[in-house]
DNA sequence: TTGAAAGCGCTAACAA
DNA sequence: TTGTTAGCGCTTTCAA
């Protein structure tokens, strides 16, 4: 059954309020937002009015008198992407509690629609943006002056530019990860990462290899492979990795969706984990602790993440001079039996 | 290494793109707007004169005097769900291909959160609302005449209004999965779903009830349990399946929770799938099918539901006037080991 | 302590 | 075809 209302919504403004209160509207205003020179018994007319007509400010006016909003932008590669699921989730929580709200767009690690995105950011007079970048060297960014629009880089860093950034501890976790495969026995470890073009790869990269370093490990290219953070990259990489004619006893995948891929190929080869191969992933997925065996990971803090970008963004919004912090936070091992030793 | 700039940002409006071109702004906004009634010779200048400046139209400006914006309010559940992640996105893509951006906002099935939010939206001016309700009938939304936001419902209807809405077929979908355990030779089939408080509760019992009568079984009301839609509810209610004196064959689970929930119910009982007894679930997951037995599920085409949401959203923006509809998409049964034949 | 009024950047009605 | 101008609803300066 239809409910119509054809009449024009009485939607109620600034001047109803200051009307029916008996006041002007810069009076309605100083209430509103809670400033001082307004005498009580004033103050409350003015709220019983707003009470009356349920006055609710108009945040696109305010928006354009202020040359800021309630905003936030968040620019991501893709919500997909269980990584930032819980990201941007932490992200809108931290926001609405403070009376923010969240424009989400998705990147899809390229450049020109994260560009497309920024543009649009500053085109909605957003108060400030959270940013995973596509690329570390920025050059769309460097046409809006920061002190303009509040940027933080998440999970990567942005070189040229100084921001506040969080990102996870690559390096420790990636070397953490490599170090417990070497401590269960494993020797021949290949590593299927992402490219160098993120910090993350790269980070991750640099990791693995000073973990080998440490235990006296000679490092071998071929066993390490770095592609596009893709679930059939993953894949591609593992065979080829499984194909060298003396194929690594244990294999490091460097984020979700490259485990996903690096397990899809060793069950694909009909292979055992971790006998004939072990495996150790990036990332606490649901179905890590589901599978058989259960897949041994890096656990990121993802809503952590999201809460300290949310948290350091509207810190700097209230404290625009303070000086940029970049937060590193740790990653945490998830053993199972994908790494278990079996000497 | 900072790039600091401490002048005010050139920011360029519409004034400055008039001077420049030697028009005045009106002339202006009826070239941006390609509207008709400019010598082609001045629609060029002002064209360049954009260029030259880099203008970007302010959007905040724009939605005050136009009443409307060029943002879709999208109030789901919760992002963290597999489920509104893929539909997210593809609202997203459609929108961004308008030139339509979204705003982002988890009710967690809070009707007074679901109320905030709608009450946001208002404030911000969006052009239209995709909205995953939290009740049916939801006097939130009777405060809007649905003249003046439109909005589309989206997985579960909406009593007494009178909007678009994009559901599942939930009654077939779910008649068709326990016609399928029924012909594998299922007879005790046992139901986890969520409650009727929504539409996909309701209609999912509905399709049990109606397959189990079709093939001339008996309702057993012990065998279903409806709770609200969480893993660890599907968990507790899949206990209790197990632990009737007579417990069932197989378990028809209704949500993505609730059969993870009932996967790792039926682990910790150490019961062999689907030898001791069958699943069969709702949503397909990554998951799904990397474990041991793959897992039976009805597939919502989740992609496919945003999309439509959207599509019909902004056809209603176009043409505020035409009938309002409902779409109802199809689910499909993927067949797994958890429910095959044990006869 | 309060109010009048300017103006944020844009659109559109009306005038020329 | 083009320009002038009045707002959209709010904040804020300045004056009273």
């Amino acid at each position: 059954m239809a409910i119509k209302n054809n009449h024009k919504p009485a939607v109620k403004n600034m001047n109803d309020v200051a009307r029916l209160a008996g006041v002007s509207n810069a009076t309605v205003s100083r209430v509103m937002a809670d400033k001082p020179h307004v005498r009580p018994e004033v103050r409350e007319r003015v709220w019983k009015a707003v009470q009356e007509l349920g006055y609710r400010p108009n945040r696109v006016a305010r928006s354009l008198r202020a040359q800021t909003s309630r905003i936030i932008g968040l620019i991501i590669s893709d919500i997909q992407n269980p990584f930032f699921t819980s990201v941007v989730r932490a992200i809108e929580d931290v926001a609405h509690q403070q009376g923010f709200s969240i424009i989400l767009c998705n990147s899809d690690e390229d450049p020109s629609k994260e560009q497309l995105y920024l543009d649009l950011m500053h085109d909605e007079n957003v108060a400030g943006i959270i940013l995973c970048p596509t690329r570390e060297d920025n050059a769309n960014l460097q046409k809006y002056p920061l002190d303009s629009i509040p940027l933080v880089t998440l999970d990567r860093r942005l070189i040229n530019i100084d921001t506040d950034g969080i990102l996870l501890d690559n390096i420790e976790s990636t070397r953490a990860m490599v170090k417990h495969l070497v401590t269960n026995g494993y020797q021949r470890i290949g590593a299927v990462i992402g490219t160098s073009d993120f910090t993350t790869g790269r980070e991750r990269r640099e990791g693995y290899v000073m973990a080998l370093a440490t235990h006296g490990i000679p490092f071998q290219p071929e066993l390490l492979i770095q592609v596009s953070p893709k679930e059939a990259e993953g894949y591609r990489a593992t065979e080829q990795l499984l194909g060298l004619s003396e194929p690594p006893t244990a294999i490091f995948a460097g984020n979700n969706l490259l485990t996903l891929g690096a397990l899809k190929a060793i069950r694909a080869h009909h292979l055992r984990i971790p006998q004939d191969v072990a495996l150790a992933g990036f990332d606490e997925m649901p179905w890590s602790s589901l599978v058989e065996p259960g897949i041994t990971v890096v656990e990121q803090p993802t809503y952590e993440l999201g809460r300290t970008a949310a948290e350091v963004l509207l810190r700097r919004l209230e404290t625009p001079a303070r000086p940029t912090r970049e937060v590193v936070l740790k990653g945490k091992l998830i053993l199972r039996e994908s790494s278990r030793s079996i000497a």
